[in-house]
Formats: structure tokens, sequence, C-alpha cells
DNA sequence: AGCACGCCGACT
DNA sequence: GTCGGCGTGCTC
């Protein structure tokens, strides 16, 4: 007797534990640990993932498995324990954890419906057979709306009426006809001659067949015979050809011809960056690589050759990317290094394409997997290397349950397979850097840029003495006459402005109203375009108001410039300058990013001008200029990372100047250029700035010196979420270590947010064993107000965003 | 989460 | 009496 411990795939906290099902006779040996299964749970059907087998079961009167959703298991044993560790560590349930890890379309629809059922038929009230209108089943709710829950739970009582479940698969496999020959050449040949005269196509499609002896698809015989199905079916009649059904991939970059490449010999400081990673390659150390280097200094070249070595080793690699960075141009780098032994995750692909591609890293088709956050996870069994590129982006934190940190997560499986990781950046997070500096990282230095190009001069402007010298544009002087100098000679401009939109708040001078969300605790933004305005947190949009709605009054007034009003006043200061804006507004559409990149590239437009999304990744020769229209934005936010974003973003983006032949020139404007952000970023002077910012964490006690945890409580009701952050608050004090500091609680920064009312706590601490049970504790303790009165509990363990 | 079971007010 | 509302506890 076969038990399976499974896991079930209901969100719960009670049910956050394995169940234990028998594997019946016919599935045994069958069902394997990592597999999805289907179970019945209380009175219903659900999925479930057997996470072990065992002999003998712990009690009595265990059910059974109703069947296996998988031939193969999803979840290796590695990734099983991994899901064990990131749901402890991230304070998430089990089921959500093994979820993160695999692709959208082996997540399950449940349906619940009713079907007649025998019973006797005297006793068939007849308004069954009306609900059913010869249909032979009806969905529960539809059933709910059209007839009273009373006679439904009669009919189901005296048995005319069964309440059935349906698990219903999202992704599917996508399947091709072919048509195959059924036998020999020779013999296929031999029933060829003995065609008959007059059955023209069959002879045309027959020949087709000899001259290229094997499978063709429906699609591909379409194109040649468009009416090709009468005489290929006579042909399978005659047994020449049979039809199959065959596994497609659906290929996003099969449009896209890739030049193969050769790998690039490394300069000298390259190749002594690269020596330790080989040796840990080698050696099988799982050492973690802070690969610092400056921008362009080549950093990716020194990724491709340690995979190279891990390929030759028969091992595999995982390369992590900035989703935004995730452009075609850096796809088709490693598509030209490494051909067809690549696999693409990200987020621009569909559900179907992504579960392609996982398949294709499943089956051992590919050895390398280039993505974004979740890529971390890619099924891989005999990994050789973790690249993260650009780890100090915080879109590597997920902001959702389970609320993990790909980097964590890349540096614990490097552990389990014994393998190194690669963390590269110009600009690299605080935390990394101290590790490196105490020893836990080794550090690898670039600092030369390829073909010795130096780095582009930056130009720091006052913008408070521009508003005296009289000019109130967006544009410092400087600014303006740096671009009508590109514009003359024809060579581009990247504008960065880190707010989309047209105004960022509206004010009426009358009455002091601004305009708020009814839904958020957040000034709206004016969008221009459509005349309206919209909250950037929740998504509402509403008109514009013409007349202030507290006082009637008509001064309403548009205060903060977004990336719209930017582009207007472009388009008046330089009428003759193509413009090209890069912001959420203009690339929701799946590709829009793409095609403005590429336009921008093929010369279509004079200025790029965008939100951050354009710092990252762009390496376009033809760009000599970059202006930062506003470095103070961020600065002011309520976040201890302010200044460092705020410095990893103007060294980003000054790093998109100059990178070719052509030198490149930074003009950065700000209200705040004494900000030690700005000016450090300006000389780039990286280990000044990590100097400094470290300082400032030291003092306010924040990391790395410190972890976090951030506690947020949410309900549509400002008392009830108070009320329960202080109970949170009160059960926690005296349970923790008394170097542990628990700061508030209070309202957050965004105080309510899709119309409920947030309140938080931060928990500051170095080490503290009893901090962890105790967070275990609170979910369990507010289980009743969660599920009854819809409070939400959320503990993010080392939070990126403190709003 | 979603379902059964069980205990109380309202209507036929 | 019976129906249907909601609170409580369980799901291998």
């Amino acid at each position: 007797m076969t038990v399976a411990s499974v896991v079930v795939d209901v969100k719960n906290l009670s049910v956050d534990r394995p169940f234990d099902y028998l594997v019946p006779p016919e599935w045994e040996g069958l069902i394997e640990p990592g597999m999805r299964v289907i179970v019945p749970f209380g009175s219903r059907k659900v999925q479930g993932f057997v996470v072990s087998l065992k002999e003998k079961a712990e009690r009595e009167q265990l059910k059974a498995i109703i069947e296996p959703m998988d031939e193969q298991p999803v979840l290796t044993e590695e990734l099983l324990e991994l899901g064990e560790w990131l749901s402890e560590n991230t304070l998430c349930l089990k089921i959500a954890a093994f979820q993160a890890m695999l692709p959208a379309a082996l997540k399950v629809n449940y349906e619940k419906y009713l079907v007649p059922a025998g019973g006797n038929p005297g006793e068939d009230p007849g308004y069954f057979r009306e609900l059913f209108q010869n249909r032979d089943k009806i969905g529960w709710d539809e059933a709910l709306r059209l007839v009273e829950k009373g006679a439904l739970y009669r009919g189901i009582r005296e048995g005319l009426l069964r309440v059935e479940y349906r698990i219903k698969s999202k992704g599917t496999v996508r399947k091709e006809t072919y048509y195959v020959p059924a036998v020999p050449k020779e013999s296929f040949s031999e029933k060829r001659a003995s065609l008959p005269k007059t059955a023209r196509k069959q002879l045309e499609i027959a020949d087709f067949y000899l001259e290229h002896f094997h499978a063709h698809s429906a699609a591909e015989l379409r194109e040649r015979f468009p009416q090709f199905s009468g005489p290929v079916n006579a042909l399978i009649r005659k047994g020449m050809l049979k039809k199959e059904e065959r596994e497609q991939y659906r290929d996003p970059y099969e449009h896209q011809a890739v030049e193969p490449s050769r790998p690039h010999p490394l300069t000298p400081e390259q190749e002594e960056a690269v020596r330790p990673v080989r040796r840990a390659i080698e050696s099988g150390e799982p050492d973690v690589f802070l690969l610092y280097g400056v921008t362009g200094s080549g950093k990716t070249e020194v990724y491709m050759h340690a995979i190279r070595q891990v390929l030759e080793k028969g091992k595999e690699a995982i390369v992590l990317v900035p989703e935004i960075a995730l452009t075609p141009q850096m796809v088709a780098r490693f598509k030209s290094r490494f051909g067809d032994k690549v696999a693409v995750l990200h987020s621009g692909l569909s559900a179907g394409e992504k579960y392609d591609e996982w398949r294709k890293i499943q089956r051992k088709e590919v050895q390398v997997a280039v993505g974004a956050r979740s890529a971390v996870f890619a099924p891989f069994e005999n990994l050789g290397i973790i690249i993260i590129d650009e780890e100090h982006e915080t879109t590597y934190k997920q902001e959702e349950t389970p609320r993990y940190h790909a980097r964590d997560v890349a540096i614990r499986r490097a552990q389990s397979h014994r393998c190194p990781v690669i963390l590269g950046s110009a600009t690299p997070s605080l935390e990394s850097f101290a590790r490196a500096k105490k020893g836990v990282y080794k550090l690898l230095k670039l600092e030369k840029r390829m073909n010795n190009m130096p780095l582009p001069s930056v130009e720091i402007v006052d913008m408070r003495k521009e508003m005296h010298a009289g000019n109130r544009l967006m544009f410092s002087r400087l600014l303006m006459e740096k671009m009508k100098d590109r514009l003359e000679r024809g060579e581009q401009t990247v504008l960065l402005l880190n707010r989309r939109g047209y105004a960022t708040f509206l004010l009426c001078r009358g009455c002091g109203y601004t305009m708020v969300c009814p839904n958020c605790e957040v000034t709206l933004t004016y969008h221009k375009v459509s005349d309206t305005v919209k909250c950037h947190y929740c998504g509402y949009e509403g008109s514009a108001p013409k007349r202030c709605p507290a006082c009637g009054g008509e001064h309403i007034r548009y205060f903060g410039t977004g990336t719209q009003k930017v582009e207007e006043e472009l388009k008046k200061l330089f009428p003759e300058a193509r413009v090209i804006r890069m912001d959420v507004d203009t690339t929701r559409r799946k590709g829009s990013h793409e095609k403005l990149l590429k336009d921008f590239y093929e010369g279509k437009g004079d200025i790029l001008l965008g939100t951050q999304m354009i710092a990252k990744g762009l390496d376009f020769p033809n760009i000599t200029l970059v202006g930062v229209l506003s470095a103070d934005i961020g600065l002011n936010m309520p976040d201890f990372r302010a200044g460092e974003r705020t410095f990893q973003l103007l060294t980003q983006v000054s790093g998109r100047a100059g990178r070719h032949r052509l030198p490149g020139e930074v003009v950065i404007q700000t209200y705040a250029p004494d900000h030690y952000s700005v000016k450090l970023a300006r000389d780039y002077r990286f280990l000044d700035f990590y100097r400094h910012e470290m300082n400032m964490r030291k003092r306010g006690n924040y990391p790395p010196y410190y972890y976090l945890v951030l506690i947020v409580v949410t309900h549509e009701n400002a008392m009830t979420a108070a009320k329960i952050i202080h109970q949170i608050a009160s059960f926690l004090r005296g349970r923790l270590d008394e170097r542990t500091i628990v700061l508030g609680p209070g309202a957050s920064p965004i105080s309510r947010l899709n119309n409920k009312y947030r309140y938080q706590l931060l928990i500051k601490y170095k080490r503290d064993p009893n901090l962890f049970p105790a967070l275990k504790q609170i979910s369990r303790l507010f289980i009743k107000e969660q599920t009854k009165d819809g409070v939400g509990i959320h503990i993010d363990v080392n939070p990126y965003s403190l709003l």
C-alpha cells in the first residue's frame, strides 16, 4: 500500500499542511512526488501536489487519489524543498509557493455544476427539466439565479439532482495535425504506381511525399495543395499515409532570424574577473560573486564566457534580467551566442508561450533560461551557474505573496546544486556590496569601459537659479542649447522624467481643494490626452473637473509635470523634432515597448522621452545626450532607499550616452544640487556614495545593518484596521529580543488604497530567534477576523516598498 | 476556501 | 411545524 502526502490547492492557513491519500493500485508506481493530482477534499474535488510517498498510513480511512494530472512531475525534489523553504522564509502558504514556481498555465479552474440524477421520474417536479433546457448540466451559480435555493437543495436531497465538480486546466498543449508516410519508401512507391491515373491530386501529393519523404503538417500541405484534405484522406484509406497529432511549441521569436555569433575574446580585465568564477564552476563551490563593473564594461561578455564553460560541462544556466531590459536586442544576443539552447521567459509572452518555453526546460531541450524574476525557478536539475544582471534592481523583489527576492532564491538554489552565482551591477545594492566587503560574497571588478570610451561628462543644473533667472520652462538653458545642437547634428537625445501623465496634482486656488482618488489617499494625476484624472495606484479614472468640486470656483490649477506635459513643451520649443514618448501609457499594448525602441534605434525619432523604463538596456550608438529633467523626484519619498535609488537611476541613465564612437554628455536638472546622491552620481563615485549611504543606514538602523519586516493591516473600516494592528503590536512586544525595534503602529504612507484603510508596523532586527515563530502565529491568531470580516494581514520580510 | 451541520427567528 | 439565516468546525 502506497500513501501519498498531498498539499491541496485551498488557500487557507488551516489546511496548509499535507493530507494523506491512498495511491490506487492502477496508479501504483506511476504517481511520484512533484506531480499534480486530483483528490477528494471534503465534498469537493481539488488539485494538489504530491510532496512525498510513504509505505503506510498513520490513520484509518484514507480517501484515494482520483487521478494524476501529469505524466512527469512538474516539480523536482529540489523545487519541492525550495517551496517549503519559500513558505518558511516569506511566510506564505505552501500551495502559493508551489504555484509561484510554475507557469500560470498549470493552474486550474474549478467548476461546480448540477446534473439530473435519475431519482424517481414520477417525483420530478418538471421545473428541473425546464432548468436544464435540454442541456445535460448547468452551472451552480446559474442554477442559483434561476431557481430558489431551497428547491435545489430539496432536489439534491431527494436524489433528483446531483452536484458535480470539474477541474479545468488553464493551459493547453498546442497540437498540430501531421500526415506521415504509413509505409517504408519502397512500398510507398509501389502503392503510388497502382493509383488510378485519374486521381491527379492523389498522384501529385504522393509524388511530393516521395520527393520529401517525411511528415508534413496540415498547414504545410494546405499551402502547397489548397484542397488537400480529400486526396490525402484517400491516401490514408489506401494505407500510404497516416494522421498524427503532434505537440507544437508556440514560438514568439519564430520570425526573427538570429545570426549565430562567436564568443568575443576577453580583455585582460574581463579575463581576470572570470577566472575565480571558472574555478568555482570547476570545483562546484557555491560561491556568490558580486561583479561590480561600470556601465559599458562588458559584464554580459563575462556572463557568456562563464555560461559557455557551464554548457561544456553538460550543465545548465539561469540568467535573470530586469523585465524592462528583456528587450529583443538583449534576447537576440543570447540566442545568437547559444542558439536553440536558450529558452526565454518574460511577461510579454502569452500564458501558452510561457508554458512552452517552460516545457523546453523541463524536457531538457534547452540548457539556458533567460528571463525575469520568476525564471529563477526554471526546473533545471543540473545547474552550473545562476546569473543576476543588474542585481540592484527592485523588480527582483516580488510585491505579492510569495514576497520573495530572486537573489535569495538564486543563492539557495545554488547551494542545492553546488554551483556559483554571479550578481552583476554598475551600482550594486548596498546589501550586496556590504556582503562583498565582509567577504560573504566575492568581489570582482571591471573598471574599464570597452573600447576605452570615457564615461560621459555630467553637468548638474540648479533649477532654482533657472527660476531666478526668469526661465520657467522644464528645460534649463544649458539643456536646451545642447538639445538644439544635437538636432542640428542629427544625433539623438534621451530625456528622463520619472513621472507619467500631464500634471501630478490639481489644486483649486479659490479654496485650496486638491483632487484625491475616491478609493485611495493619493492625489490624482491629470492626463491631457484623455482629459481625465487618473489614480496611478488603483487605476481609477474620472473626467477632469472644469469647476472645483468643493467650492464651484473655476480657478483649478495644474501642478507638477509629467511626461505628457514635457512632450507638449518639446513640440513648442522644437517643432521640427520628432519626439518618441515612452511610459506606461504608451507601452501598455503588447509589443509597443519594442516597437518604440526600434523606431528610435532606426532614427525615426530625435528625442526619446520616457520614465525610468528607458534607463536600462538602451545601447544605441547615436545617443550623445542624456537629460534628467528632475533628479529630485523620488528623493522626497518616505523611503530609506530613496537616495540609493536616485544614485542608481542617475548612474544608469548616464550610461546610455556615448556608448560607441561618439562621446556622450549628460545634463542633470535638480532643485537639490547639493544632495549627495546627485553630486556623487555626477562623478561616478560609487564607493563614496556607498560610504556615505552606509553611514545614513547605520544611524537610522536600516539595512544592511538591520533586517526589516513590514506588517500591514488593511480593512475598509479604519477603526478595525487600527485595532488589529495595535493588537499585533502588543502581541509582539515582550515576545521579541530586546534589541529588536518595533516602529509604529501607525497609518501607512498611503493610508487608503482600493477603499481599504492601511495601518502598519515596521520591525527592525539583527538576530531574533523569537521573531519568526511570533510572526507565524500572527496570522493564526487573527484567522477569524481574516476570513469573517475581511481583514487583510500582510507580512513582508525584507520589504522594498514601505508605502 | 467552501461545505455540512446545527441552532434560532419568521412565515404558512 | 418548516424554511432559511448565519455561526462553527472540518477537510486525509
